[in-house]
DNA sequence: TCTGGGGTCCTAGGACCC
DNA sequence: TCTGGGGTCCTAGGACCC
């Protein structure tokens, strides 16, 4: 058997364990830039807010409705993440991290205990020792497993939190009652295309010829149907080392000059080269993209990117700098307002298992001077920069309703009044 | 005025090798 | 006149996840 553990409404939940003022309030927290809903706690789903709102369409619900507003505080919900995820560790020697918010259990040689009531013990634990409220589904594989949560959640009242699918009677019903597009693995594209062939839920999907789904979905459509009829066939995946590490960030505003474009670019590498470092990683190969405002359908629309290959695999922000500056030459044009650009860091590889090139390698002197800039930075981010990015501006976002990063910084902790 | 960020996997087709 | 077979690697594009 297979458990999922979610954290119900996670984010806005992180939220209300440092102000229980907001329960039972609609609660969202915004993206990036406070741009659009990403989190809702279940009174604001009421209010009918959909994910990816833009944050100005619902700012009037916040006198109209009473609903909190906040920016994202990953310092906060990282923290808090570590925290649940840790504690549910302790309940299956085999675990699969699966998001910040959701973990799976492998449970082998759990025969003699009743998991329903394991399940409880997990959630009452979980709100006990952190505050977040979790949902626990449990099945013979990790698709139904899925379907077993979201039955759990749905159904809290009655389920306590917990459901359990243990037999073809169970996994019947669980897949007759999940909609084709909410089920795990298939999107808005497959969806679509399945329900136009009378598909509407996962139970009319497990009946599909094996050839059609194979050929129209290929084998990870074919993987998916034989878990979802109750085939062991996702196993937990080990974690392995990343592959690409992006740094991509909308604009405050749009930028119409060469010159601000590259100040926010050289801010993204001095951003990417920092998190490769924090890593312990490097890269040879380096992907830009900018782009237009694709919702302004009145403004000129520009959309490019390239692919530049480092001299050697690198986390120097100097040398990073240097390359993506002739790539960003390459592809700028003038005459459009810039809103978004991105950086890829690709090609991965550790930063002690480095391949030396023959011809040219990196300064030696880059290693040491980064790791001392990263040193003067942890304190206080932006106290040395480099010559492209701007003096002042640096690394603004916009977050104007977060709250304090109660759990990873002592100057912001707490206070109980008397 | 204002619309997120960071990832993964699979497949087909082209270039290239012997 | 007649032009093979088997393989790898890379990339772009399309799908998905939270």
């Amino acid at each position: 058997m297979y458990a999922l553990i979610d954290c119900n409404n996670f984010y806005a939940s992180c939220e209300r364990v440092f102000d229980p003022s907001l329960n039972g309030k609609p609660v969202v927290v915004l993206s990036n830039n406070d741009g659009c809903v990403i989190a809702r706690s279940n009174e604001a789903k009421k209010l009918e807010i959909k994910m990816g709102t833009p944050a100005f369409q619902v700012m009037h619900l916040v006198k109209s409705s009473g609903l909190k507003m906040f920016s994202s505080n990953y310092a906060l919900y990282g923290d808090m993440s570590a925290r649940v995820m840790t504690l549910l560790g302790d309940f299956s020697p085999e675990v699969e991290l699966y998001s910040i918010d959701e973990i799976f259990l492998k449970m082998v040689g759990f025969e003699k205990f009743v998991l329903h009531e394991y399940g409880l013990l997990m959630i009452q634990k979980i709100l006990r020792a952190t505050g977040i409220p979790v949902s626990v589904g449990i099945a013979p594989t990790k698709a139904l497993a899925k379907v077993a949560n979201k039955i759990a959640k749905k159904f809290s009242e009655k389920t306590g939190g917990v459901h359990i699918i243990d037999n073809p009677v169970l996994i019947e019903k669980g897949l007759k009652w999940t909609k084709i597009g909410d089920v795990w693995g298939i999107g808005r594209r497959y969806a679509a295309k399945l329900e136009a062939i009378g598909v509407h839920n996962a139970l009319d999907f497990t009946l599909l010829p094996k050839q059609y789904v194979q050929k129209e979905m290929s084998i990870v459509g074919l993987r998916l149907q034989r878990d979802l009829s109750g085939l062991p066939t996702l196993d937990l995946e080990q974690t392995k080392a990343k592959k690409n590490m992006a740094v991509t960030r909308a604009f405050g505003k749009n930028y119409d000059t060469y010159g601000e474009v590259r100040e926010r670019v050289s801010t993204y590498c001095a951003k990417l080269a920092e998190k490769l470092r924090r890593e312990d990683s490097c890269c040879s190969q380096v992907y830009l993209f900018i782009h237009t405002n694709p919702h302004r359908k009145e403004l000129p629309q520009y959309s490019n990117g390239v692919t530049i290959k480092l001299p050697y695999a690198t986390n120097s922000t100097i040398t990073i700098i240097k390359s993506v500056m002739g790539g960003l030459e390459k592809i700028y044009r003038d005459g459009f307002s810039y809103k978004k650009a991105g950086l890829v860091a690709m090609d991965l590889a550790p930063d002690s298992g480095r391949q030396l090139a023959i011809f040219s390698n990196e300064d030696p002197r880059h290693s040491t001077l980064m790791s001392m800039i990263d040193r003067l930075n942890r304190t206080t981010y932006g106290r040395v920069r480099f010559a492209g990015q701007d003096p002042i501006k640096t690394w603004k976002m916009r977050q104007e309703f977060r709250s304090n990063r109660f759990t990873t910084r002592l100057g912001e902790i707490i206070l109980i009044r008397c």
